[in-house]
DNA sequence: TTTCCACACGCAAACGTTTGCGTAAGGTTC
DNA sequence: GAACCTTACGCAAACGTTTGCGTGTGGAAA
């Protein structure tokens, strides 16, 4: 097992020292041509590999950017993930994942494990656990001591750092008008508690449509979910006897358990009940039917955040001062669960 | 903004040294008491957080797990990554993910990289192209280099090492049987091309099964399907005018692209033909039907695999020379595409 | 007063790099 | 033969830790 080899094996292997070791594997002219090969065919012969965590130390830069997302298994986070990855690789960046878990305690914990010393920059989206909390301390001292912050999709408004966002008040406004337009009037809006951020703004968006149709909003056709994993029951329950002919959803999920739940009470999609999501994800594409959705385009706001970050890594001092907050379009998806006969 | 503070400005603050320092907030008893409590003091206010990097370089271990997966967007395999963080967090470990997008090349070079100082050991399922190409040099060179490396689901026979899989093979006779005892004779698999080791297994299950039932195995029954994301035009002309009364599918996506290839053709699922999946993932959970498929436990999997990384990284060296092959266990999971009304 | 022993602390090496500067050896110039 | 310049290399510091060992100071014992 022959172990990793380091500059000072390689120099005491040659009788030279590690710097002339050092030097003359950068090729500088300050080394004879002679002793440049004869270290460099060693170098590769042993397949001589600088030690990253020796270069960061010296360099006092880790060129890694620690993602901290709520969930793993979660298709949209996912792909800004795919995002993040092609840009850092493209500008020899490293990616570090990790999962809050929506727990605040956990995304403390990560946040301090990759700011001491294991990542010099992060992209951010927090935990539903802190947006309830309030409490920011974590992220606040991160960016107090040099470390540039970029958070995206749920967001901090009290922050003040690069943020990529969708703007999901648009957004869903798109989607409440595209049901208006195809001729529906009573629509139900299923969206999460209002200290989710991004739930809150839909639910406006969806509130603002309205108004511009001059349609009255009514409390019982909102319904605002807490425990989005078990949803199932709450929107049966919500669905039971409801005489409404369309459905904006906040996420798949609520979706498409919102399209069982109408497949089991008789009623058919898109014909009795239109249906529109948020997110185009798998479910979304694969669903029969199909779901109209508004995508939000999470391998860009990935580009982007990364983006952000290496340029505030990379940049210099002057321009460390200087925010941006970056708003990705979404656009609707036209499906078949929005496919009125009428149309 | 105040930069990270170090042991030595503490020492220069306080007029000690900074051993005094490191040893003080250590509780030495080297150091007198009130000297500990002064640093201590002041390192709390100052929010002293030893450099991990630092720490790595001193101790030639970094505490962290590197785990490399073919896909990030990818479901089953997050699941796993779940398990991994489980595990490492409660160990004190830290994770870092990379997706080798399927490619021999980034597989290299994130292993080359991780393996240059920032992990401890891998947990790695290999890339299509590698099982392609058949080049595991970079597994070996690292496993050479001293570090562990686990290898789960996609993985190598050659390659002696630390494995976690499932019995993908018993998985899909047990998938297969199932369907012969709801009285399914013609049964078709759509399964991936052979060098993907674990669609070849499932395929072998399939045919095993067959055997077992003395039903002879038809070629124009099976589909080994190369480019798995547009496999929709492929299934279709395969299952066009095909006289079948069920369907075997390797994993959730051709087994929702042939549920609605079938649905175009006016047939019914479960009625006409049967279905069962591969892989517990969202779309078998809400497609409807509801999907009957095999779990492969991606959590258990990852907690598996992190357990056997962590005992190989912090056992003696005795037992570096042992290497354990885990199963985990499949198990059927009844929905609706397989509930024939003869049932 | 001398000797000895705790006590409380500092020194220095080590982990693996990089790099500015110092310097010995050899050659060139006058 | 002396002065100087190249050439080719080594030294040492630095990044932030940890830790075995050496040491100065003070007090107590003899």
């Amino acid at each position: 097992m022959k172990q990793k080899v380091t500059l000072k094996q390689i120099a005491k292997e040659l009788d030279v020292s590690i710097s002339t070791v050092s030097k003359a594997l950068k090729d500088s002219v300050e080394i004879s041509l002679d002793t440049r090969q004869k270290v460099k065919a060693f170098a590769k012969l042993y397949n001589y590999k600088p030690n990253n965590i020796a270069l960061s130390l010296k360099n006092r830069k880790t060129k890694t950017i620690g993602v901290i997302i709520p969930e793993i298994v979660h298709h949209f986070f996912t792909t800004v993930i795919g995002g993040v990855e092609k840009v850092a690789n493209e500008k020899g960046y490293n990616v570090i994942i990790c999962s809050s878990n929506n727990s605040f305690d956990k995304e403390v914990i990560n946040m301090e494990m990759l700011a001491s010393g294991s990542a010099d920059g992060f992209i951010l989206s927090v935990a539903k656990e802190t947006q309830l909390k309030k409490d920011y301390h974590h992220i606040e001292e991160t960016m107090n001591q040099g470390m540039p912050v970029v958070l995206f999709d749920r967001i901090i408004d009290e922050i003040v750092c690069d943020k990529v966002i969708i703007d999901d008040a648009k957004g869903a406004q798109t989607a409440t008008n595209h049901l208006l337009s195809i001729g529906c009037k009573k629509i139900a809006i299923l969206t999460t508690v209002d200290y989710i951020s991004v739930g809150k703004l839909r639910t406006n968006g969806y509130l603002r449509a309205l108004r511009a149709y001059d349609i009255p909003e009514k409390e019982e056709y909102i319904l605002k979910i807490e425990d989005i994993d078990n949803c199932e029951s709450e929107i049966e329950e919500f669905l039971k006897d409801k005489d409404i002919d369309a459905i904006f959803a906040v996420n798949e999920l609520f979706a498409v358990t919102a399209a069982k739940v109408l497949n089991g009470y008789g009623k058919k999609i898109p014909d009795d009940v239109a249906i529109i999501g948020f997110t185009d994800g798998i479910l979304s594409k694969h669903f029969i039917p199909s779901l109209t959705t508004i995508s939000q385009h999470g391998e860009d706001m990935g580009i982007r955040a990364a983006k952000l970050l290496i340029d505030k890594l990379e940049g210099d001092e002057t321009m460390t001062e200087e925010y941006r907050t970056v708003i990705i379009d979404t656009n609707l998806i036209h499906r078949q669960s929005t496919k009125k006969n009428k149309e």
